[in-house]
DNA sequence: GAGTGGTCTAGACCACAAT
DNA sequence: TTGTGGTCTAGACCACTCC
């Protein structure tokens, strides 16, 4: 009777450090329970607290100092968050007029790949969505979404006709990490189409991952014809 | 007598682990032996070996699957974006061996368009270097590199075998600023015989300018192909 | 010295994959 | 059925910080 096989104790322990931080009951800054303290809390074994909370300080989520204790880490302030540029605000920067079409928002159960990228249980609901950008009419971008549901609980109910997703979850969910890769590859028959491009030639792809509060919030593919479009930036 | 307290266990673990698979003893998509084995090789339990396996997979070395085994990960290419690291210095830090090959290394009249990238007049003399990148003997990148004399006036005099432009461009100058642009687009055919891929596959591009003490220090085109690069990056 | 995190053990049960 | 990884325990010793 000791395992709840379905979520492993040491991510509820995790979880809860997170509601903890969430609600606001432990500050930054703040120095949270010890581990004995916790283990007897949660009924589990310190091992178990130990790997949460450690995992949690990878995270930096937590800080944690040998002798001292745990605390709740700064949270850092990212200058850097321009780089996560709206593309509607892109294309309205240029002068130009930017329009999108939903192809698809819905409820898809995560296959292996895409729930470790998420940091869900395999087999879970994610939510996905599939827009199409256009700057002046032409199709500048294929917006391949996946979300935490745990994150954007509301993601299905938002109307992407006025809002992005990328700026809707910018609002609900307080941007903590990005990670990107950028690859040149050819299009999915399907993304070409949308594209109004010859599957030929190639995409520039951003495969974006954003972190919010020790989650994963998204994982987005972005597909462009590299024939028109490129990334650029500075520092 | 159980511990050695300078260096964890699980550290000894995983560096062993490392260094099979950086000697090629453990080649990528192998399985590795499974956690009970290395266990009893090193003499320690089987929790300090999950430990280091884990955390191997959290890095993306390995790949862990449930009832299967563990597995060496398919080594990507990737380049960090954000930090101007020195091509050499990320290859090594894969594990891999770097060696370039300096292909041209001239005095060269700038065009309009480069003198204005260059900020320098047109027509003045500026240094060119064109320098190829292997990989474990792959080659992986092709540097065309345009100096400003103004900032590195001994670029000629330098052995580009034994030290990339990039290194010795961030020794002599103290780097200000960065901007750059990444494309995907087809090589020219001198840039595909030097990358030896066929002309018709696309190559990644990330063209940076580089600026110190208020002037352009050089512009650089680097070329990677597609099929075996990309670029990542986080903050 | 008391309290904290860092590490380790020798078992155990489970879910899952391959056979 | 067998072997794998995934998780968990109830202790233990250590290094470090703080008082």
């Amino acid at each position: 009777m000791k395992n709840a096989p379905a979520v492993p104790a040491y991510r509820q322990v995790k979880a809860h450090v997170l509601a903890q931080i969430h609600t606001g009951v432990w500050q930054e800054g703040d120095a949270i329970p010890g581990e004995e303290a916790l283990a007897r809390t949660f009924g589990v074994s310190r091992m178990t607290v130990n790997r949460a909370l450690r995992e949690l300080s990878d995270e930096q989520i937590l800080e944690r100092r040998q002798g001292s204790g745990t605390y709740v880490a700064q949270q850092k302030y990212q200058s850097t968050l321009v780089e996560i540029r709206n593309i509607a605000d892109e294309i309205a920067a240029r002068g130009h007029a930017h329009r999108s079409e939903l192809h698809r928002l819905e409820r898809v159960k995560a296959n292996e790949a895409l729930a470790q990228r998420l940091g869900v249980p395999p087999g879970s609901q994610v939510f996905h969505s599939v827009v199409v950008h256009f700057e002046n009419g032409v199709p500048i971008q294929v917006e391949d979404r996946h979300v935490n549901p745990a994150v954007a609980p509301d993601y299905l109910a938002q109307d992407f006709a006025t809002q992005t997703p990328n700026a809707y979850l910018m609002r609900v969910a307080p941007l903590k990490g990005v990670s990107f890769v950028i690859e040149a590859v050819l299009p999915p028959p399907a993304v070409a189409e949308m594209l109004a491009m010859p599957p030929s030639e190639p995409c520039l792809v951003l495969h974006r991952q954003t972190r919010s509060l020790g989650k994963v919030a998204s994982v987005a593919s972005l597909w462009h014809p590299a024939s028109r479009y490129r990334f650029a930036g500075a520092f």
